[in-house]
RNA sequence: GCCGAGGUAGCUCAGUCGGUGAGAGCGAUGGAUUCAUAACCCAUAGGUCGGCGGUUCAAGUCCGCCCCUCGGUACCA
């Protein structure tokens, strides 16, 4: 048996969605589910656990959708960060403070800790050349300049200013030949066009200096997936470098410098900043304004980064870089990283807006079945794919035939033959004691599973005792001892019952809405905290409701009609 | 190019420190049954474990080379 490690106190975050689209199930299944469903299970543990998140608001890409759309760079972040509260509000993902980086309180927390790292003299300023466009006004991230590939043996049109799509190689961006600029579009270097070469100042973390000190903290954590690790310590491998955390923009957190004028704080400077500032911000709503600090700085209570593997490079080196600079912030505990899910075998894409967006799903089904799916195809260890008919595959053969149908049949049975009154706990069989062992068996799995973040395993388990309950059912015949034995009869469902309401705690953090309407069905009280080992409530005698259908089938027209809006634009490329 | 991950039954994937006849779910086939959302239960299915070579008494499981897919490559977030 593993050691469980979750802490009495943690704060869990889930990474900052960027305010620039909507929430698609890729994103769900990376960050925002697992976290979700962690939260709830620490709290079903009886554990203390803070739960916050927030809109990404700075940086360049948003002021890019900002010119583009001819709107403000506000307007696209209210946009986005309302549709984005939305979306998660709708699937359950329950936050305790959802928060947005774009405000004054985050602006001052950011601030201070990029001063202290300045007066302590790990952050320091340096001056290189940037590429500038005169009509955009504004120097531009490599990204978004496209050229011919500067690499003699390659030439080839496409090459970004980070990278050549084609030879795959880094490139300078000041070396792109017939350089165009992505936000206008326009083209031409120095004197004939619009892009040129400009000298700037900006200041760098000087993450090298903890190099030693981040591989210290690494091997403190053999736990954490091993994705994680390896990249981590490949990082660390190839040596840390000084790395950039301002920005020539106007849309941001200005640089608290008097000779930073016009500059920001770099985007991933400031977002992991905003887990702070949203704890902060939480503690305070509930005039608790000096609790943040459990949190923040006491080691002994829990911290846990959910995110999604392109953010493992920001979790695991940079922000603890930044922490260990800054002296006064305790060390995350674990980074938990998901690999990427693909939609039907492609690449998820926003700007080709191929996606599963959240709120369109939400439109046409309720959220568990996603919750479900998704789970079940954790990209816990690689990436994993999305396809709508192993969504209806799942939800119909899974959710409805095994263990709705589960419940089913037997609140069916009880109210049909006992009178809707659970029968007595007598006359066990051996198989029923079996039974009910496993109930207990499963608690102490799914414990050790969810604490260690192997959601996909813990929904497996959890239909696994569902199955066991359908074999017993079966096996025991209760539709024919109920004309000849029915104390034998009795005891079958009383042992299914127990298993059933062990399944509504057991699912519940993963699928929230259905665990408190089979409760309800139940006749019996909602899930609070620390009922993870609490007795079962269902007695014998206790009268259930009657049940309703807990997980309805999806036909194949409402996947047909999901199809639909896909592929199109999916052709489309 | 460099670094990393992966290529196991029709499909989706498990396979811990190398060792009982290589597993699960779904699908397919046959059987049983009627409490239930035509659900459930039982049985069966023989896949050169990407290719080649090597180490070993023994290799999906270790080593080398090769092929294919996918990430990262630090100014996209």
């Amino acid at each position: 048996m593993r050691n469980i490690i979750m802490k009495d106190k943690t704060l869990v975050t889930a990474a900052l969605p960027y305010a620039n689209g909507k929430p698609h199930v890729g994103h769900i299944a990376g960050a925002y589910l697992p976290a979700d469903t962690y939260v709830r299970f620490l709290r079903l543990m009886g554990k203390d656990a803070v739960f916050v998140c927030g809109s990404d608001e700075n940086g360049a890409p948003i002021t890019f959708s900002a010119i583009k759309e001819g709107v403000t760079p506000q307007d696209i972040v209210d946009r986005y960060h309302a549709v984005l509260s939305e979306s998660f509000k709708g699937l359950g993902i329950d936050f305790d403070y959802y928060g947005r980086t774009h405000c004054e309180k985050h602006n001052g927390i950011s601030q201070e800790f990029f001063t202290t790292l300045h007066d302590k003299g790990h952050v320091v300023k340096r001056s290189s050349e940037q590429v500038y466009c005169t009509e955009c006004n504004m120097f531009l991230p490599d990204r978004y300049i496209e050229g011919n590939c500067p690499h003699p043996d390659c030439k080839k049109p496409g090459a970004r200013g980070d990278q050549c799509e084609s030879c795959g190689r880094p490139v300078d961006a000041t070396k792109l030949e017939d350089p165009v600029c992505m936000v206008c579009k326009q083209s031409g270097r120095e004197g004939k066009g619009c892009i040129e070469v400009r000298e700037t100042t900006h200041w760098y973390l000087r993450l090298d200096a903890f190099e030693k000190d981040l591989r210290a903290y690494l091997d403190l954590h053999p736990e954490w997936r091993e994705s994680v690790k390896r990249f981590s310590y490949g990082l660390l491998d190839q040596g840390l470098r000084e790395r950039c955390v301002t920005r020539d923009l106007d849309w941001g957190i200005p640089v608290p410098l008097e000779e930073a004028e016009g500059k920001v704080l770099y985007v991933w400077f400031d977002a992991p900043i905003g887990y702070i500032t949203f704890t902060r911000q939480y503690l305070e709503s509930l005039g608790k304004e000096e609790e943040w600090k459990d949190y923040w700085y006491n080691q002994d209570n829990g911290l846990v980064h959910f995110i999604g593997k392109d953010n493992t490079v920001f979790h695991a080196v940079m922000f603890p870089g930044m922490m260990m600079a800054h002296g006064d912030y305790r060390m995350p505990d674990t980074v938990v990283s998901n690999e990427f899910l693909n939609l039907e075998g492609d690449k998820i894409s926003t700007s080709r807006n191929y996606a599963v967006w959240v709120n369109e799903y939400l439109e046409a089904f309720s959220p568990d079945p996603l919750r479900y799916y998704l789970t079940a195809i954790a990209p816990e260890n690689s990436d994993s794919d999305f396809s709508w008919q192993g969504f209806q595959n799942r939800n119909n053969g899974e959710l409805a035939d095994n263990l709705g149908n589960f419940i089913q049949r037997n609140l069916a049975f009880c109210n049909k033959y006992f009178e809707g009154k659970v029968p007595p706990a007598e006359n066990i069989s051996d198989a029923g004691k079996e039974l009910l062992e496993e109930i207990e068996k499963t608690r102490t799995e799914l414990a050790e599973l969810f604490d260690g973040h192997r959601y996909r395993d813990a929904l497996e388990r959890i239909m696994l005792l569902s199955r066991k309950g359908n074999e017993f059912f079966s096996a025991e015949e209760p539709w024919k001892s109920r004309k000849d034995d029915m104390a034998k009869c009795g005891a079958t469902i009383y042992t299914c019952m127990m298993v059933i309401e062990a399944l509504s705690v057991f699912m519940s953090p993963i699928l929230p809405f259905s665990a408190a309407k089979l409760r309800e069905c139940l006749n019996i009280p909602a899930l609070s905290a620390g009922d993870w080992n609490t007795d079962a409530v269902l007695k014998s005698g206790h009268t259930i409701n009657t049940p309703e259908v807990l997980f309805p089938k999806i036909d194949d027209a409402m996947i047909e009609e999901q199809v639909a809006k896909l592929t199109p634009k999916a052709k489309a490329e």
